[in-house]
DNA sequence: ACAATTTAAGTTATACTATAACAAAACATA
DNA sequence: TATGTTTTGTTATAGTATAACTTAAATTGT
């Protein structure tokens, strides 16, 4: 079995994964004279919680326990943000966004997404992205914007939803 | 040059576009023992008067047109049915519907979606979905569904394109 | 044909997602 | 410090989708 990505692992040191996430946006934003203010630096914080996408309304809860404010523009307006900046990712089958992994070099991802823990892994994909350019050369298309995403049953998940089917049966 | 898919050609003869998707959907329906209602087929006829992806509440002006009620959870049921049936298909990132033109065997398609002029193209995309599914069953990932959305010009847009950013520098 | 059951449609209300528009505050630059 | 720009606060509203219950129509079995 090769190495799974760490969305994939739940006993993963996740601390780790929030630390480089703030690191990175740190240093992309100073990089590019982009201001990452203290709303932005906690929705993104905020955003990398989890695996799991987040919907924007899910938010607003702990940007008021902040004390900051907590109105709907508030979040979009940082959301709007990160996703310029390519620090996270709009999934949009379920109006829901994800931080990401390697942010940098501007790309969009190709999402797999456990419909039973909602993990998320965001591939490279890069014979994706072949297959997609060559169907859309053939027909004299050129391509602006993909949307990518794959729903089913991570590794873990598919165990245990062999397990409650089971005993269901019995 | 390949053979357009009749979405990218402007002069083809739509009316047989719609003709034959209501044909398929009244032969599947009855094969499958399902009811394609007035309502339903309505809807489907709407959703096909052009190759561009339509909101919900786009078709409910028409709805009211034909003296059916118009409130939201009407077309929103025909719209699940017909999804159910493979008959049309929902855009994710557009939050809208297009006809599927090749409804019959299970499948989620591939769509090239202009965002000039809207026209949206479902590819059948084999080497798509392998890649997808080579990509996935590399991470033990099982997938249940895929949405593959691409944004970009059209092959008559980039030409208009082309045109009027030169009209602009003029 | 009739009653019982299932499926579809009508109706009202509401949840969820996202943005418009304008005012106030903070920041950057000179 | 004065000036222009960017960000945030605030209120209102647009756009998308579903819950819940009622009525009507179609299907099934007798
Ligand atoms: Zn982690
Ligand atoms: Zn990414
Ligand atoms: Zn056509
Ligand atoms: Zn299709």
């Amino acid at each position: 079995m090769s190495k799974q990505p760490l969305s994939f692992q739940p006993g993963h040191n996740h601390d780790r994964c929030i630390h480089e996430a703030l690191h990175k946006a740190r240093t992309l934003c100073s990089e590019r004279k982009q201001r990452l203010t203290p709303i932005r630096e906690l929705v993104l914080q905020l955003i990398w919680q989890s695996h799991k996408p987040l919907g924007a309304y899910e938010l607003l809860p702990a940007l008021a326990d902040a004390g900051f404010n907590s109105a709907p523009p508030t979040v979009y307006r940082a959301l709007d943000f990160l996703q310029a900046q390519g620090l996270v990712h709009r999934i949009a089958s379920l109006n829901a966004f994800i931080g990401c992994p390697h942010p940098g070099p501007a790309h969009q991802g190709c999402f797999l997404i456990c419909r039973s823990c909602s993990c998320t892994v965001e591939l490279e994909s890069a014979p994706v992205q072949n297959a997609i350019h060559n169907s859309a050369a053939h027909l004299g298309f050129v391509i602006e914007q993909e949307t990518v995403e794959v729903v089913g049953l991570c590794p873990n998940c598919q165990q245990s939803d062999a397990n409650s089917l089971q005993r269901e049966a019995e």
